[in-house]
DNA sequence: TTTTAACCTGACCAAACGGTCAAGATAAAT
DNA sequence: ATTTATCTTGACCGTTTGGTCAGGTTAAAA
């Protein structure tokens, strides 16, 4: 088929390429799914359409995959976590973090669902990650809503409480997705539907922690 | 050693309870930190203390074993569902339920993680419960506040939005209980540190919706 | 054109899995 | 005392699993 010359090799580049990414976006599901245990190569293998032997070229063994998706994983939660900055008003910060979050567990299930799983596992695999680089972050953003609080710019809630609230609400939209579909008449949430419980959990959460 | 007579083969019918017991027992903490399939019968049976094929003389198989402790984990949910009358006053109601599925996250929180996992996993096992009983429960509910919202006692929020952030954050406690305890300081969190945390659930969520 | 390095994959393997079973132990009924 | 019904368990089995590997194909380099 395609014989293009290509520079130095780019064809070979580009075929690794997209198998990789082929694998990585197959297992992200697979995993998510049926958590690490219950994911089985043969399925990734078949959700990738590649042979199974082809997943271990690209990959040596199933937890070293694992591992690279949790990682992409948290970096684009981390993506998400830079919108809250501390330099605007409250009630903007909030707004923004939270409608981020939502568009995250909208836009990346699989990747809600698989972090659920490894921390009801008991974060076997994530747990020197979560104790440093999110907790280094979850801390420093506490002290912001101290600050806020301190300004008596709101109310005077225990910080972590909220930031638990956020996380539960916005992930729970990815995490139990299903159950949402089932009360909804078995029908996923439509964009205004999802719109919608966007902007009264912004709204709830904002009016609870008096920022409206 | 005790040779108890008892009358009409108590003694029998104690033991098959018991062994139950510790069967039910050890498989909900397996399937809860596992998951379906990352559970081993032979998990389940050295956590209970007895030999693999004897989990199988009291349960005839695995699936069995996983859809009878579902049933017990709903049973108990239903009890705190129960404490949702609509009798009293709107404030009064949502703080009980919440506070009664705060506790229930304590008290149980390998049930919570339980469904988690099943619900994650596309809900194959409990999606007709779900969409009939525990449907028809939510839905019931969803009434009473839309009542309460045209009455007035309350600020104009999607019922079903604010369902939801109940359920995400109160089980947030147990599904997420290991993140929340390596955040905080790799201890879990003290019953005055719960205390607090579900004060303040309550306060926000209740001020939230305009019931404060 | 030849060589080399990377990619591909059917066939295979040891380990772990859910589940079975025969044979023994124990307690209730006769 | 004997029979009967239930409880107990080590040993076993077919299947599925993650992972290997030899031998092939393809594309880049020489």
């Amino acid at each position: 088929m395609s014989t293009k010359p290509a520079v130095n090799g780019a064809h070979k580049a580009a075929i690794r390429q997209e198998n990789e990414e082929q694998i990585l976006a197959a297992a992200e599901r697979v995993f998510a799914d049926f958590g690490f245990k219950g994911a089985t190569t043969a399925r990734i293998a078949e959700t990738a359409n590649v042979p199974k032997a082809n997943v271990h070229y690209y990959f040596s063994t199933k937890e070293a995959l694992y591992r690279r998706i949790m990682e992409d994983v948290c970096d684009h939660w981390l993506e998400a976590a830079m919108t809250f900055d501390n330099s605007a008003d409250p009630a903007v910060i909030l707004r923004g973090y939270i409608e981020a979050k939502m568009d995250l567990s909208r836009a990346r299930p699989y990747g809600s669902r698989l972090w659920a799983h490894e921390i009801i596992r008991g974060a076997k695999f994530s747990s020197e990650y979560i104790s440093s680089t999110v907790k280094n972050w979850l801390d420093s953003r506490v002290v912001v809503i101290r600050g806020w609080i301190d300004e008596g710019k709101m109310d005077d809630v225990e910080p972590y409480t909220l930031m638990y609230m956020i996380f539960a609400t916005t992930q729970h939209y990815a995490d139990f997705g299903r159950q949402i579909e089932i009360f909804n008449n078995n029908k996923p949430l439509s964009d205004a539907q999802f719109a919608e419980a966007k902007e009264n959990v912004v709204r709830i959460i904002l009016k609870g922690v008096g920022l409206s």
